[in-house]
RNA sequence: GGUCGCAUAGCUCAGCUGGGAGAGCAUCUGCCUUACAAGCAGGGGGUCAUAGGUUCGAGCCCUAUUGCGACCACCA
C-alpha cells in the first residue's frame, strides 16, 4: 500500500474534511453485521430540525461518537442512529415570525398552506444540523437517519396513541391546563419552568352578607381573576375566622354571593388567611373547587376576558384587566392595600410568556399506571443511570406524575387521530378517517384539529427509528434493545423518563440498558450560555480555528459524568498542543531510514502471534519498558471507557504520550536510531512504530481525525485503516516487571540529575562522570550505557559493587538499590553542596521518624494489611540506609 | 418546603473500592539538545470550606455548620 506522507505542520483543516467524506463513501459508519460480537447501538437525540449546533451537542455527540468508536474497534457490530425532531411548537412559531415578515399570518393562511410554509422551512434548514455534526466527526449512519414527522414514525405515532386509547391510557377531558397565551396553546407541567418576579399582593375587602361591618380582606396576586371568584377560603381551624364559615360573601364589582368555606390547604400565616377562589384560574382553587363541588366559573378564554361577565372589560388582555379592576375595587373601597411581593411565576419554555393555568378540554395520556414499570425498570437495575445519583430525578418525577396533556392548538405536529362525529358525537380513533361512526354508522366525521406533543413522537425514538411497529424489521431485531443513551441532565424529564414508559409499554422491554447523563457546558463564568447574554460559543468557530480533535478533547478532558463544565478556552490551546505533540511524534517516527519491510521482518522474526510473546533478547530493557507500559495503559483505557470514565481515560492517554513516550522513549530512541548496531536500528523503530501506533488506537475515539491521518503514516496501516482496525488487547506476556521497575529507577536518578545541574546552573555541555553502585541492577546499567551518558549528561560510565571505592568530591544520588556518584569536580561549589545534603539529611530523618513512629502504633501492626506493614518496613531500612550514606557523605566533604 | 450537587495550587478542574496530594493554564529559572519554542529541563505554590466523629490511618466514610449552585414542589 501506498504510504502516506505527513505534511510538516499540524493543519487539522487539510485533512479533517477529507477524512470524514472518505469514512462515510467506505461505508465505516454502518452496521458491519459481525455476528461474532454482539450488537450495539445508540439512537442520538433528536435536534431541533430547525436546529444550529451549540456546545451541548458538540459534547452530547463527541460522548457518543467516543462509545460507538470504540466499540466499532471492539468488533461490535453498531449502529449509532441520527434523526431531527420536528420541534412542533419551536418550529411552528418560527414560521408564524416569517410568514409575519412578509405579511402573511397563519389564519388566513389556512392549514393546508401553512404546512407547505413549514415543509419548506425544514428542508432548507434541516440540513444544517446534520453538516455541522459531520464536521464534529460523528460516525452515525447518515443512511438511516430518521425525523419524527417522517411517514415510518407518524405511523408508529398514530399507532401508539390508538393503543393507548384502547387500553383506556389516553382520554380526552375537561381538566386544568397550562396555557401559553403567546403560543396560543396547552403545554405539558413539564414545559412550565417557574421564575421569580416582583410582584404585588393585593387586598380586598368582601363584605360579609347580612352583616353590614364585616368583612374578609383576601390578598392576591391575580386581582383580575376575582371576577371567577366562586368562593372564598378559610382554615377550618383558624379562630378568626370559625363563625364565618358556611355564611356568605358578596363579590365586590359582580355583586354576587359567594359562600365562606373551610379547607385544609389554607395557611393561616400567609396573608390574612382568606383566600379567594377562582377555580377556573389556578390550580390549587382548581382541586379545592373539586372537593367543594364550586361553581366554575371562567375569566378568560385563550388569551383574554370572556364577555358575558363584565361586558366593559371583554377583551382585554390579563394585564390591562388587572389595571381597570384594581381602579375599580378602589373605587368601591374594596381594596385594603397593596403590598409587594416577590412571586413565583409559570413560564413558557419555548417564549417565556407567563402562563395562564385554564380550564380546557385537552388529551391526556394516564400517567399512573405507565409510571409504574417505568419506576421497577430503574429500581432493579435494568435500566441503570451513570452516574447513580441522577436516578432520584428520575424516581422524583414519576412518582408524583400528573396525567400528561398531549394535545395542542397548533399545526406543526401529528394531527390526532380522532374523529368526532357530527350526528351522535362519538368520538372515533383511527389511523385514517373511518368510513362511518362506529356508533351511529352515519358518515359525517370531523378530525380533531389539534396536534401532538412533540415530546410524544420524541417519546418512541428508540424504536420508532428502528422499524417499529412493523415487528418484523430487521433493525428492530437486532438493535432494540439499545444499549446507552446520552443526554443532558436537563431533560431527564421530558425526554428519558417518557422514552423509559413508551418502550416498556409499547415494547414489553426496556429502551437502552444505561442511561449516560452530562451536565451542561456554561461559560468561563460559570453562567449559562444564551442568546439573550451572548456568552455562547459556536463550536464551529472552535472547529475552523482549532480544529475537530481540539474541540473534543476540550469539552473531555478533565471532566466528570453529570457534572456540569465551565468552558475554558485554554483548555483548546492544551488540545491543539497535544495534537501537534503527536504530530511531530510521527514526523519524527516517519524519519527514521528504516524501512518498512525491515520493520515488518523483525516482527516477524521475533514476536510469535500465537503465544503474543517475543523471542528471548528481542528487546531492549527499555523497550520492554515502555510495551510493558503501554499494555497496561490498554487495560486501563478499555475498563475506563466501559465504565464512562472517559475525561480520565483521556487523560492517560495524554499523558502516558506526551511523559512517557515522547519525553523518554523518544528521547532513548534517538541514541539508537543514530546507533552503528543496524539491527537495533530496526528493533527501535518497531518499537516506536508500534507503541505508537497503538497510541492512536487508544487515542482515536477521542481525536479521530489527528490520530487516522497519523496512522496512515505508520508501518501498521498496512493492516487496516485505523477507525476500522482492532482495539488492542493487552497480554499477560508483554507485562515486563522487572525492566519497568529497573527503568523507573533510572528516571528517578536522573531526574534528580537534572534537578541538580539546574539548581547549580551547570550547563549541558559540562559533562560528568557517572559512577554507578548497586549489586542488583549492574547488568542493566551496562546495557543501557548510551542512554544514561546522553539524558544523564555523562562523559563515563563506570559500575561498581557495593563496597567499592568511592571517588572524594562527589554528589550521590540514591534510588531503591542504585547509587550514583557524580564526581564534582569544576562542576559545583562545595559550599551549596554542603547546605544542600544538610536538607536532605533533615528530609530523610524526618522520614526515618515517621517511619518508626508508624511501626511502633500498636494499631498499625495489629490491623494494618501484612503487604502494608512489610512495605513500612523496607521504606524504614531504606530511609535509614541513605540517611547513613548522606552524614557519610557530609562528613567527607566537611573533611 | 423537598431533593441533589459543589467547596482540593493564583485560575479551571482530576483524584475509581480509605494508605503517595495531582494535571492543564499562569508564575519563576535555565536551555533554539538535528520531531515539536505550539518545544525541552527544572523550581516555587495546597491545614484538600469549618467543627466534631469512625479508623492504626481520612481529600475520600459518618454527623453538624457555613458559602455557592441546580432541580422539584409551591403559599393565594
Amino acid at each position: 500500500m501506498e504510504k502516506h506522507k505527513l505534511n510538516d505542520k499540524y493543519e487539522p483543516k487539510k485533512f479533517e474534511e477529507d477524512l470524514y467524506k472518505e469514512w462515510e463513501e467506505k461505508g465505516y459508519f454502518k452496521p458491519t453485521k459481525n455476528k461474532e460480537k454482539p450488537n450495539y447501538c445508540i439512537m442520538m437525540p433528536p435536534p431541533n430540525v430547525t436546529g444550529k449546533l451549540h456546545m451541548g451537542h458538540a459534547l452530547d455527540d463527541t460522548i457518543q461518537d467516543i462509545l460507538i468508536r470504540f466499540k466499532r474497534m471492539q468488533g461490535y457490530n453498531t449502529l449509532w442512529l441520527p434523526g431531527s425532531d420536528h420541534s412542533a411548537i419551536a418550529t411552528e412559531a418560527k414560521v408564524v415570525e416569517k410568514l409575519k415578515k412578509e405579511g402573511k399570518d397563519k389564519k388566513s393562511l389556512g392549514r393546508e398552506k401553512f404546512l407547505e410554509e413549514a415543509w419548506n422551512w425544514t428542508k432548507i434548514y434541516g440540513d444544517t444540523i446534520q453538516n455541522q455534526q459531520r464536521k464534529l466527526g460523528c460516525s452515525c449512519d447518515w443512511e438511516r437517519r430518521r425525523f419524527t414527522l417522517d411517514e415510518g414514525l407518524t405511523e408508529a405515532v398514530l399507532t401508539e396513541f390508538i393503543n393507548l386509547y384502547n387500553d383506556g391510557l389516553i382520554y380526552k377531558g375537561k381538566r386544568m391546563i397550562n396555557w401559553c397565551p403567546n403560543c396560543n396553546t396547552s403545554i405539558s407541567d413539564a414545559e412550565v419552568e417557574y421564575e421569580e418576579e416582583p410582584s404585588h399582593l393585593w387586598h380586598i375587602r368582601y363584605q360579609i352578607k347580612g352583616e353590614k361591618e364585616r368583612y374578609v380582606i383576601v390578598a392576591t396576586t391575580r386581582p383580575e381573576t376575582m371576577l371567577g371568584d366562586t368562593a372564598v377560603a378559610v382554615h377550618p381551624d383558624d379562630d378568626r375566622y370559625k363563625d364565618l364559615i358556611g355564611k356568605t360573601c358578596i363579590l365586590p364589582i359582580m355583586n354576587k354571593e359567594i359562600p365562606i368555606i373551610a379547607d385544609e390547604f389554607v395557611e393561616k400565616e400567609f396573608g390574612t388567611g382568606c383566600v379567594k377562589i377562582t377555580p377556573a384560574h389556578d390550580p390549587n382553587d382548581y382541586e379545592a373547587g373539586l372537593r367543594h363541588n364550586l361553581e366554575i366559573v371562567e375569566v378568560f378564554d385563550s388569551c383574554s376576558i370572556m364577555g358575558d361577565l363584565v361586558p366593559e372589560y371583554k377583551g382585554l388582555k390579563a394585564i390591562e384587566a388587572r389595571k381597570l379592576i384594581v381602579e375599580k375595587l378602589q373605587e368601591l373601597g374594596a381594596l385594603v392595600k397593596i403590598e409587594d411581593y416577590m412571586h413565583n411565576v409559570g413560564k413558557c419554555y419555548r417564549c417565556h410568556s407567563t402562563i395562564e393555568p385554564r380550564i380546557s378540554e385537552q388529551w391526556f395520556v394516564k400517567m399512573k399506571e405507565l409510571a409504574e414499570p417505568a419506576i421497577k425498570a430503574v429500581k432493579e437495575d435494568d435500566v441503570k443511570f451513570v452516574p447513580k445519583r441522577y436516578e432520584k430525578t428520575y424516581f422524583n418525577w414519576l412518582e408524583n406524575i400528573q396525567d400528561w396533556c398531549i394535545s395542542r392548538q397548533i399545526w406543526w405536529g401529528h394531527r390526532i387521530p380522532a374523529y368526532y362525529c357530527q350526528e351522535c358525537g362519538h368520538i372515533n380513533v383511527a389511523k385514517t378517517l373511518p368510513e362511518k361512526c362506529e356508533k351511529c354508522g352515519c358518515t359525517n366525521l370531523k378530525q380533531d384539529e389539534d396536534t401532538l406533543d412533540t415530546w410524544f413522537s420524541s417519546a418512541l425514538w428508540p424504536f420508532s427509528t428502528l422499524g417499529w411497529p412493523n415487528m418484523k424489521s430487521e433493525d428492530l431485531k437486532e438493535f432494540y434493545p439499545t444499549n446507552v443513551l446520552v443526554t443532558g441532565y436537563d431533560i431527564i424529564f421530558f425526554w428519558v423518563v417518557r422514552m423509559v414508559f413508551s418502550g416498556l409499554y409499547a415494547m414489553k422491554q426496556k429502551p437502552f440498558s444505561d442511561v449516560l447523563i452530562h451536565g451542561i457546558i456554561r461559560d468561563s463564568q460559570g453562567r449559562k450560555m444564551s442568546k439573550s447574554l451572548g456568552n455562547g460559543i459556536d463550536p464551529i468557530d472552535i472547529i475552523n480555528q482549532y480544529g475537530t480533535d481540539a474541540l473534543r478533547f476540550s469539552v473531555i478532558s478533565g471532566t466528570t459524568m453529570g457534572n456540569d463544565i465551565k468552558y475554558m478556552p485554554e483548555k483548546l490551546e492544551q488540545a491543539s498542543n497535544f495534537a501537534n505533540k503527536i504530530w511531530n511524534a510521527a514526523k519524527f517516527i516517519n524519519m527514521s531510514a528504516v524501512s518498512d519491510e525491515e520493520v515488518i521482518k523483525f516482527k516477524e522474526n521475533n514476536f510469535d502471534v500465537n503465544t503474543n510473546s517475543y523471542k528471548e533478547n528481542a528487546l531492549k530493557i527499555e523497550d520492554k519498558w515502555i510495551i510493558s507500559k503501554l499494555n497496561k495503559l490498554i487495560t486501563d483505557i478499555t475498563t475506563n471507557i466501559e465504565q464512562y470514565e472517559l475525561g480520565v481515560a483521556l487523560d492517560k492517554i495524554y499523558s502516558f504520550i506526551w511523559d512517557e513516550f515522547c519525553n523518554w522513549y523518544i528521547e532513548i530512541a534517538k541514541i539508537r536510531l543514530n546507533g552503528e548496531d543496524a539491527e537495533d536500528r530496526i528493533r527501535v523503530k518497531y518499537v516506536l512504530d508500534y507503541v505508537f501506533s497503538i497510541s492512536m488506537k487508544l487515542l482515536h475515539p477521542f481525536m479521530p481525525f489527528v490520530t487516522s491521518e497519523i496512522y496512515k503514516s505508520l508501518v501498521q496501516y498496512n493492516d487496516k485503516e485505523l477507525m476500522v482496525s482492532d482495539w488492542p488487547n493487552s497480554y499477560k506476556t508483554l507485562n515486563f516487571e522487572k525492566e519497568e521497575e529497573f527503568i523507573e529507577k533510572l528516571k528517578q536518578i536522573i531526574v534528580e540529575i537534572r534537578n541538580i545541574r539546574n539548581e547549580k546552573h551547570i550547563h549541558p555541555t559540562k559533562k560528568a562522570e557517572l559512577i554507578f553502585v548497586t549489586n542488583k541492577y549492574a547488568n542493566e546499567i551496562k546495557q543501557s550505557e548510551k542512554m544514561l551518558l546522553k539524558l544523564g549528561f555523562g562523559s563515563e560510565i563506570k559500575v561498581q559493587e557495593n563496597n567499592a571505592q568511592i571517588p572524594e568530591n562527589s554528589l550521590n544520588i540514591i534510588a531503591d538499590e542504585i547509587a550514583l556518584y557524580m564526581p564534582t569536580e569544576g562542576l559545583i561549589d562545595f559550599k551549596a553542596e554542603i547546605e544542600r545534603l544538610e536538607q536532605e539529611k533533615q528530609r530523610l530523618e524526618a522520614e526515618v521518624a515517621r517511619s518508626t513512629k508508624m511501626l511502633s502504633n500498636q494499631g498499625f501492626i495489629s490491623k494494618a494489611p501484612e503487604a502494608k506493614i512489610q512495605e513500612e518496613k523496607e521504606k524504614l531500612n531504606k530511609y535509614q540506609e541513605m540517611l547513613n550514606s548522606t552524614i557519610e557523605r557530609l562528613e567527607k566533604i566537611n573533611k
